[in-house]
RNA sequence: GUCCGGGUGGUGGAAUGGCAGACACAGCCGCCUUAAAAGCGGCGGCCGAAAGGCGUACGGGUUCGAAUCCCGUCCCGGGCACCA
């Protein structure tokens, strides 16, 4: 049949106030209930990681949430109570920057960036709960980062050691890793240098095991690639430590080794140049000699230190360890390709079977003693370590025995002695939180020269940020807030003389570490979060974000929350429960940057297709976990599909001609529907889509070509279409529900 | 080096043991239009006139049947990297 040319025509930016309107005046994506209620409904709790106010929302954002929000509005459309929360990241070093930059109060420029990001979620129509709403740099929030520190302090979880950080000898200031570019200070160019400094540390490696075990319940749930990648990073192995005597020296030195069984065959012993016990085990004779190589390692560059077959070096420190089996003595050098932080920062030095103690054997000329029969070629000869299985040889009374077998005897026997037991190390690291800047959470410690380190009774907190009479950026290099002297100078709480405060603030890590566990109840005063909200809403059941964070945010907020488990302060020991990571939004092949010039802007494209157009755009492009390329998407084709559904919505009209239903045009609206249903199950959002738009064109040709637009069983069709597009483009389904008749 | 992914039309992708290329983008053709846009309809892996044959990086294998499972090779992306 013929249509009429439409005298109106879709216009998707037409119908966003109206509907904002509508949704605010009935409160329809509120949750039943953020604290208490009946649990008769399934609960769900959808979170995306919270974003950063560096301006307005970009591309990134938009793909994120519109992948998040479809999620929520599916699993809410299927029934269940839906908290779907959304709340701001607003410390952090970006406002500090424009602070500088302007001479602005960071407060300022934060909270504007966070209006703005507001306003621009509800017109993309992202159905939040707004009732969540938390920034962490309000005093409301961060003061319960303090009392988290305080209590992972009281359980010794929070401690203070020396470590290196990057510094500005221009600037004469601290640097975060993201203001060194390519080894150069951001603003002045100048090469940056590591400095040792005291810092903040939680000792994350007290739950290296517990990270790994409980990765059991995230199999399956999480991607593949984020559990490898935290395994990776935690690196556990699994060896013997093995004590050394040293001649001239009381204690025996121990190290650590995933190969006991290679025992007999270390003819050297290294400890790591720059680990106090290398300067302890130098004698008078080498301490020149020393002396001169530490200067020499100490000074090579990034890109030195990265190399990994740079030239092994190393000087003897005039002494001998014992080998405990067979009492060998072995010379002791100090070199830099052993790492003082790993083990013990000190090894046996195994040439024959270790490729890195092989190459330093022949730079040096040590002896290099086969001890594992593998039937390779003499390591001696080719340079090549072997680790091949085999049997052993020159070891005394464990010859004979194959590689695994070899590696328990000589551990228990080891550990019979007296001088060694099987050992695990991890590669994890301790999280350095403290961070030499001003826009963050205080640390609540006090320094007393009498009473030491004296944390701020409870009742005192929140330590609030100095909002005047501060320097960010200060001549001393310490933390800025070391210049606001009418903050930093106080009574020590415990003997009330002068002390001072701690003038570092922390990692915005903390932050993000457990904030959706006040999301529920983000104005309760009695603790940092609400136990009748948590009780209701967590673990988290959804939660989406970038892979970016696999080793940084989502392992802190594991270890935050097996804490508080530990504390007795949640019932869990996970805090995300189905973890699913978005891809990026790229441009032509490359990452989106100011340099590239190729920034796609988000509201431009916004007033070109309409919200729904770039939610679709976003979602349709493939699955949520690969990158989208904006060059190779069609918002323009989008938009087009949402034209078609209003059209079609608008030719079937209200009244519905009295007719038999369609079995043959039921049946196929129907298997689209299961269809779209079990994509949108296993969160092939991509693929829902693109059975919606098999759906619009089947309803297309039925109203132009079949029963026509007034027929009962097109009705049917369309009411469902629109009802599944609501998942994708709120507005243009509200749209045509409406003009449907309702 | 090592660990984890991946390789399907011009393009994004669909199909996870059962009709390869759904759905869309870009392209071409037709209808409509004075015209254009919009809209509606159609074509579209490769070879071939056709019949037919070939085809999911490459080589082998398992199977009645393989893009999908197994082995090997090449290539691409990512994590870690002197971690003992």
């Amino acid at each position: 049949m013929t249509r009429e040319a439409p005298a109106e025509s879709y216009d998707p930016n037409a119908i966003i106030d109206k509907w904002m309107k509508v949704w605010d005046d009935l409160h329809v994506y509120e949750a039943d209930g953020l604290t208490e209620g009946d649990d008769a409904t399934a609960r769900s709790y959808v979170v995306s990681m919270y974003p950063y106010p560096s301006g307005d929302l970009h591309m990134g954002h938009a793909e994120v949430y519109s992948i998040s929000d479809a999620i929520a509005r599916y699993v809410r459309m299927q029934g269940h109570n839906v908290l779907n929360a959304i709340g701001w990241d607003s410390f952090g070093l970006p406002a500090e920057n424009a602070a500088l930059k302007r001479d602005l109060d960071p407060r300022d420029w934060t909270y504007a960036n966070i209006a703005v990001q507001a306003e621009s979620f509800r017109r993309l129509g992202v159905s939040f709960d707004w009732r969540t709403r938390l920034h962490t740099s309000d005093p409301e929030y961060y003061r319960w980062n303090q009392w988290l520190f305080l209590r992972l302090f009281d359980r010794g979880l929070a401690y203070r050691k020396e470590a290196a950080v990057n510094w500005c000898p221009n600037d004469r200031t601290v640097l975060a890793n993201e203001q060194v570019i390519a080894g150069r200070c951001e603003r002045c160019g100048t090469i940056v240098v590591q400095r040792p400094l005291t810092q903040w540390f939680f000792k994350t490696t007290a739950y290296a095991q517990r990270f790994l075990d409980d990765m059991a319940q995230l199999e399956g749930k999480w991607p593949h690639e984020v559990l490898a990648i935290q395994r990776n990073w935690i690196g556990r192995s699994s060896g013997a430590h093995i004590d050394f005597a040293i001649t001239g020296r009381a204690e025996p030195v121990r190290v650590f080794t995933t190969r006991p069984d290679t025992l007999f065959g270390a003819t050297f012993f290294v400890v790591a140049v720059d680990s106090p016990l290398a300067d302890e085990l130098c004698t008078d004779e080498q301490r020149a000699a020393f002396e001169a190589y530490q200067q020499t390692a100490a000074t090579a560059t990034e890109i030195e230190r990265l190399a990994t077959d740079r030239p092994k070096t190393g000087v003897f420190l005039g002494r001998y360890a014992i080998n405990p089996a067979g009492g060998e003595q072995i010379p002791v050098y100090a070199a830099d390709y052993v790492l003082a932080e790993y083990g013990t920062g000190a090894i046996m030095a195994v040439p024959a079977h270790d490729q890195r103690d092989l190459d330093f054997a022949r730079a040096h000329g040590v002896p290099v003693r086969v001890v594992i029969a593998t039937g390779e070629p003499d390591p001696a000869e080719t340079g090549v370590a072997t680790n091949g299985d085999g049997r052993l040889v020159n070891s005394g009374e464990f010859d004979g025995l194959p590689v695994e077998a070899a590696k328990e005897a000589i551990t228990a026997k080891l550990a019979a002695e007296g001088v060694g037991e099987a050992a695990v190390t991890y590669r994890l690291r301790d999280w350095l939180l403290s961070r030499q800047r001003y826009w963050g959470t205080p640390i609540p410690i006090i320094h007393c020269p009498a009473c030491g380190l004296v944390p701020v009774p409870d009742e005192q907190l929140p330590v609030e940020l100095p909002t005047t009479g501060y320097e960010l950026r200060p001549a001393d290099g310490e933390s800025p807030l070391s210049s606001a002297t009418d903050w930093v100078n106080v009574e020590c709480p415990s003997c009330g003389g002068p002390a001072r405060r701690d003038t570092d603030t922390m990692d915005t890590f903390v932050d993000s570490s457990w904030y959706f566990l006040r999301y529920p109840n983000p104005n309760y005063t009695d603790g940092p979060f609400d136990p009748a909200g948590v009780a209701r809403w967590l673990p988290v059941d959804e939660y989406i974000g970038g892979r970016e964070h696999a080793t940084g945010h989502l392992m802190y907020a594991r270890f935050i929350t097996k804490v508080l488990y530990d504390l007795g302060m949640v019932p869990f020991v996970e805090p995300f429960t189905k973890l699913m990571n978005q891809g990026q939004v790229i441009m032509a092949g490359k990452a989106m940057s100011k340099t590239l010039g190729n920034l796609v802007n988000l509201q431009e494209q916004i007033a070109a297709y309409g919200p729904d157009a770039v939610r679709v755009t976003m979602v349709f492009a493939g699955p949520p976990e690969d990158d989208i390329d904006w060059a190779d998407v069609s918002p323009t084709g989008a938009m087009k599909w949402l034209a078609r559904v209003w059209r079609l919505t608008g030719d079937i009209g209200v009244l519905p001609a009295p007719s038999e239903p369609d079995l043959a045009l039921r049946r196929s609206i129907h298997k689209l529907i299961a269809e779209a249903t079990t994509a949108m199950d296993t969160r092939r959002l991509n693929v829902g889509i693109s059975r919606l738009m098999e759906l619009t064109n089947l309803l297309r040709r039925a109203v132009d070509t079949g029963v026509g637009p007034g027929h009962p069983t097109v009705r049917e069709g369309a009411e469902a279409l629109v009802r599944m597009l609501s998942c994708f483009a709120p507005f243009t389904a509200e749209e045509g529900w409406e003009r449907l008749g309702h």
